[in-house]
DNA sequence: CCTTGACTTGGAGCGCGCTCGAAGTCCTAA
DNA sequence: TTAGGACTTCGAGCGCGCTCCAAGTCAAGG
């Protein structure tokens, strides 16, 4: 069951410009090919991307996640740097959570100051 | 008690440059002067670039960011609209803070796989 | 008087992450 | 046979938010 590009895209919820991107950059290897060059995503693919997307989507850098990358293409030996980097990203994305948490309450007690002089809106 | 553009940046936790290109981006107005040339910050412009800066690290925009600055300098008319500029941030930030957690949820399920498989690490 | 250092301006440059355009190939259906 | 559409590659372009540079001004201290 493989995908195509436009497939691929739908189902991770980013464009085939995008993937395409993706794979120059480094973060998808060996995407298979059909007989027209086209390419045709497998399951693991999909997987790896949806994954990827969240990388991503919680900040963490295209290089990081290229370096992520290249450490479970490596082997399981790189196990554990796979591990602490991920665990490295946590906490960052848990600080800058907090972080943004305290900034949002600041910006809902200045919501509130304007709802008490503007009692309607 | 006016500070000097370091003094400013250094309290708000932003470089010097940062603060010129934000009175040039339009996000303040009318900083005073000295004799000199040199900018002079009052506690109200301390205070609006502490805010300012909490919009930003909630991830506003520049131009929306100006866009309530011009607004709050337009009068007190103008309350009714910042508050549903404000709200409508508020509602989106939380909108991705609770997507980041879902993020979250998957990279620490993966980092529990890492463990179970690495004990030591 | 001269140096030092903090400041000024305008504009250029940069890093990031896409996003798009152009030109070409291939398959399918009318 | 031909038109349409999805794909290919390579490289350029873009939007954002700074970040920095060059050249100049000014005030204070030695």
């Amino acid at each position: 069951m493989e995908l195509t590009i436009s497939e691929t895209a739908e189902a991770a919820g980013v464009s085939a410009h995008t993937l395409r991107y993706y794979e120059r950059a480094g973060l998808l290897r060996a995407v298979g090919r059909a007989g027209s060059g086209h390419r045709r995503y497998s399951e693991r693919d999909l997987a790896w991307i949806d994954f990827l997307t969240k990388l991503r989507s919680t900040g963490m850098p295209i290089r990081q996640v290229r370096r992520y990358a290249e450490l479970a293409w490596a082997g399981e030996h790189t196990e554990p740097e796979r591990l602490a980097l991920l665990e490295a990203h946590r906490d960052q994305v848990r600080a800058q959570l907090a972080e943004t948490e305290r900034c949002l309450a600041r910006i809902d007690f200045k919501i509130d100051t304007y709802r008490e002089r503007n009692p309607s809106a």
